[in-house]
DNA sequence: CTATATTCATGACGATCATCATGATTGCCG
DNA sequence: CGGCAATCATGATGATCGTCATGAATATAG
């Protein structure tokens, strides 16, 4: 059962795309190579066909939906605003790959470390460049601290099983972003 | 081989105390059964007479260890340099069981999910008690925002592979927080 | 058009793990 | 002090999973 060269690349590109998902759905340790195989219309067996091994798939995903991910780069404000919403806190398997899979990280290989490394340097990059009324060092300093409270309060929302409070979080550190914005901007 | 009651009562304090770190340490799912057991210096064949599962444990584990924590309540400043410093970033094991654990609690129980909501909520009330100097909305805001920069910075931290940019993300956030505080103390 | 190489399906293997059954040791109540 | 009951050790079981072997089907090179 050989299928055509595109075939192929296409079914590459699927699993890479349904592993994104599932990945950030379930983590990485919930979700087994069958069944991100089946999630792509395939079975088990062609796996090693494309990946080494289950490490080279986390890893590649990772880049994958890294890369892809190029939010972040217009007005942080309104970023924040879809960042911190309700809306994208309950909708991990579609969202931000950071938020759903930085924790994660520690505990897997040097090429997985290494892909996260790259898309926090320049996640923090397109954040900064949305600030250019800031001077430089202001600028890296709230890009830097926006983006940790942002992540940090998305984990934080997504494990709080109290509604109220979970959108309290996200609410309330959207306004303390806005706030440290405008103070750092009038000064 | 029965053991003395304070014997027994030892033991659960010590697996739980052993579970606390290897959670923190390398997460749930990686830690198994037996591995807690044996670091507490007993076989796997007892565990099931303290608890009724491995989830079981995860959730009284973690009502413990969060009840155990209650740094936060002094001077926030410095609160923030130690929780942003290599040294606890670098100290999963024994450090704050929030952002050690907070990304894996999407995947768990409800029971856990239930210990990790009251964690938070008096990890945010005992920052605001940090921060007398604030009127009450301000204060509720700080906390929130700056404990969610906090977790998210350490997170972060603990992803990247570079130890310049870990560094970085530590510092700048420490910052960010500081001048976030200060700016609403003077407003 | 044919031979070869390749992609995927089926199925199996070995390891890990949560959980349970059994039994030995021995605290502890009467 | 003797018998009951509880705690832990040993060992087994069933399920899950990563990985690999084999074979069928066919795209593609020559």
């Amino acid at each position: 059962m050989k299928v055509s060269r595109e075939q192929m690349a296409e079914n590459r590109r699927r699993i890479l795309e349904v592993a994104g998902r599932l990945f950030r759905d379930k983590g990485f340790d919930a979700v087994s190579v069958a069944e991100v195989m089946k999630a792509a219309g395939l079975t088990h067996g062609g796996f090693y066909g494309h990946f080494s091994s289950k490490d080279d798939l986390i890893a590649q995903t990772l880049a994958d939906v890294l890369a892809a991910d190029s939010t972040g780069g217009g007005d942080l404000r309104a970023y924040a605003d879809a960042y911190l919403s309700p809306r994208h806190r309950d909708n991990a398997a579609g969202g931000c790959p950071t938020a759903g899979l930085v924790a994660d990280i520690r505990h897997q290989t040097p090429a997985a470390r290494s892909a996260m490394t790259e898309g926090l340097r320049s996640q923090i990059d397109r954040i900064g460049k949305a600030l250019p009324e800031l001077d430089p060092a202001d600028r890296r300093r709230a890009a830097i601290g926006s983006w940790a409270a942002m992540v940090g309060a998305v984990i934080i929302a997504r494990a709080i099983d109290d509604p109220a409070l979970s959108d309290e979080v996200l609410e309330q550190t959207r306004a303390w972003i806005d706030d440290g914005i405008s103070q750092v901007s009038a000064r």
